[in-house]
RNA sequence: GGGUCAGUAGCUCAGCAGGUAGAGCAUGGGACUCUUAAUCCCAGGGUCGCGGGUUCGAUUCCCGCCUGACCCA
């Protein structure tokens, strides 16, 4: 049997250690980047030699252009993609050593100078090189790349190598949250961390991960909202807190859903939810401003220009509306199950306000495109928010919405401990709330009868976020490892 | 949970109304000093996702399973 790529690799990586060459053992520096250089060099004409200045540059080999007497390769480091060259008239031995020993894919320490090819391409003039790294494997090919979304999850580095692209989205992912973190840093907001595992999950409603600590005999759980801790801090006299972390829900996994998300969550006492749309709205626009350089938002090839003030729809109406229900009757249950009966599905337990909301979730969300703050939700769907002046029925707070996906999520705290108990009360009488969690965090209304002060608290969920102002359609592109089964090797 | 589609060489893909598989790139050998999907000649490379059934014979048809994508609830 003929010899596979592995092989014939591991061949050559014996060999540079017969040479006293072994790659794992090299040290290298480099002092520039293909970026640099390609900007430095600019003014080269075609044909020209730059002799004078040697350059150390390091990277991953991807092509290589066989011609004999000479080769071309392309090194791609963190900044740029670069060609190289070795000619037999400069080294000789090189050009053989290359030749014989060197494949796509290896990583190399390169010193030389740098010229631009008759052809117009800057270009270094490799005088040494040094392995650094061999790789055991072919690459992808050159032309179509990798395209199996499996094979580039699983082999995430692959995908990252051949496919530039997908490294400016963690890039860009990279500058939202920076400036999320400053934006919020300039405003006097103090970054704090709560706790992962938490001995009751609070703060939302989802399936929790579930998990043991063996020292201390007790469940813990895998956090789905820091809710419930950061108003503790502002209890505690932290005006102006944020969070960015991961949460974990136990729950489906889809284009919008990966069972470990990352979450911003910030509260601001002495405000209300009237302030955070102020925030929000300053803050979507400013930072699509700074990555994208205009105020759009993307799915696929559809992209939507967007312009504070963002527009409001609310809930309670659009049910009124779209559905032709009475107002009077917006909180009559048996009503509105009636009504609707066929056109959502209706839960037992449902009262009105999960009703209106499953109808808006339906029939409305999914149509909003641009930048949209949703507002009037029920209070039996926001058992920590504050309940409105003039309709106590419904709380303060909005869903910021845009393509149809949940962005953030903000309201009015709720600060009266008795309303907080007697929500917590409701809540773990409904039987799918029992099947989630075992008890509520009674703890916090104890932290709250020590005095809140009126406060607004905001979640906004990055990795959707990053989707909108990248065009990425699906979640599993802005995450770099997405949660997946295991491939099954039997 | 239901439906549709996909899994064939390292990668991108063909193919087979059932007779144990092809291309390009990549790899090995040869030619070639300005190419960039280099070119030209030659060669090697596959448990056709896994398991079972039908059949003289299955990558192909049927059933189950695994993994993934999309749609629906």
């Amino acid at each position: 049997m003929a010899e596979s790529e592995f092989e014939v690799r591991l061949k050559k990586l014996r060999e540079l250690e017969r040479l006293g060459l072994p790659p794992y053992k090299q040290k290298f520096k480099p002092n520039t980047n293909a970026k640099e250089i390609k900007e430095r060099f600019q003014h080269l004409k075609p044909g020209e030699h730059e002799e004078k200045d040697s350059f150390k540059i390091s990277g991953r080999i991807l092509t290589i252009r066989d011609f004999g007497g000479s080769v071309f390769f392309h090194i791609l480091d963190s900044t740029d993609k670069i060609q190289c060259f070795i000619e037999k008239r400069g080294n000789e031995q090189l050009l053989e050593f290359f030749k014989k020993l060197l494949d796509t894919g290896d990583i190399v320490g390169i010193s030389g100078t740098v010229f631009r090819t008759k052809k117009g391409e800057i270009t270094i003039y490799v005088k040494d090189m040094k392995v650094l790294a061999k790789c055991l494997h072919p690459l992808p090919e050159k032309w179509h790349g990798l395209k199996e979304i499996e094979t580039r999850l699983r082999m995430r580095y692959l995908d990252l190598i051949m496919n530039p692209e997908v490294k400016e989205i963690f890039i860009k992912r990279h500058k939202i949250i920076s400036f999320i973190r400053e934006f919020l840093t300039e405003r006097g907001f103090v970054e704090v961390e709560t706790p992962i595992l938490q001995p009751v999950p609070s703060g939302a409603v989802a399936k929790p991960f579930k998990t043991y600590h063996n020292e201390l005999e007790m469940n813990l759980f895998l956090r789905i909202a820091p809710e419930l801790y950061l108003k503790r801090l502002i209890i505690g006299g932290f005006d102006k807190v944020f969070e960015i972390g991961r949460n974990f829900r136990n729950e489906g996994v889809s284009s919008h859903h990966n069972p470990e998300f990352t979450m911003i969550e910030l509260y601001q006492a002495y405000s209300d939810y009237n302030d955070l749309i102020e925030l929000t709205e300053k803050l979507i626009t400013e930072l699509s401003l700074y990555v994208n350089g205009k105020c759009i938002v993307k799915q696929g090839e559809e992209e939507i220009e967007f312009s504070p003030p963002f527009p409001k729809i609310s809930i309670k109406e659009e049910v009124i509306k779209r559905a032709g229900i009475p107002a009077e009757k917006i909180k009559d249950t048996e009503f509105l199950k009636e009504k609707l009966k066929g056109k959502i599905e209706i839960d037992e337990d449902d009262d009105w306000g999960e009703i209106i909301v499953k109808y808006f979730e339906k029939y409305v969300a999914d149509n909003i495109k641009e930048p949209t703050f949703v507002i009037d939700f029920p209070v039996s769907t926001s058992p920590l928010a504050k309940r409105k002046e003039d309709d106590p029925d419904f709380v303060e707070r909005f869903e910021l919405y845009t393509f149809g996906m949940e962005i953030a999520n903000a309201f009015s705290e709720l600060n009266d401990p008795e309303d907080q108990r007697k929500r917590f009360e409701e809540q773990i009488k409904i039987r799918r709330m029992r099947e989630l969690v075992e008890d509520m965090d009674w703890d916090f209304v104890k932290a709250l009868e020590h005095g809140m002060p009126p406060t607004a608290g905001e979640g906004i969920g990055i990795d959707r976020l990053v989707m909108l102002l990248t065009g990425a359609q699906s979640i599993k592109e802005v995450i770099l490892f997405p949660t997946m089964k295991p491939e099954d090797k039997t």
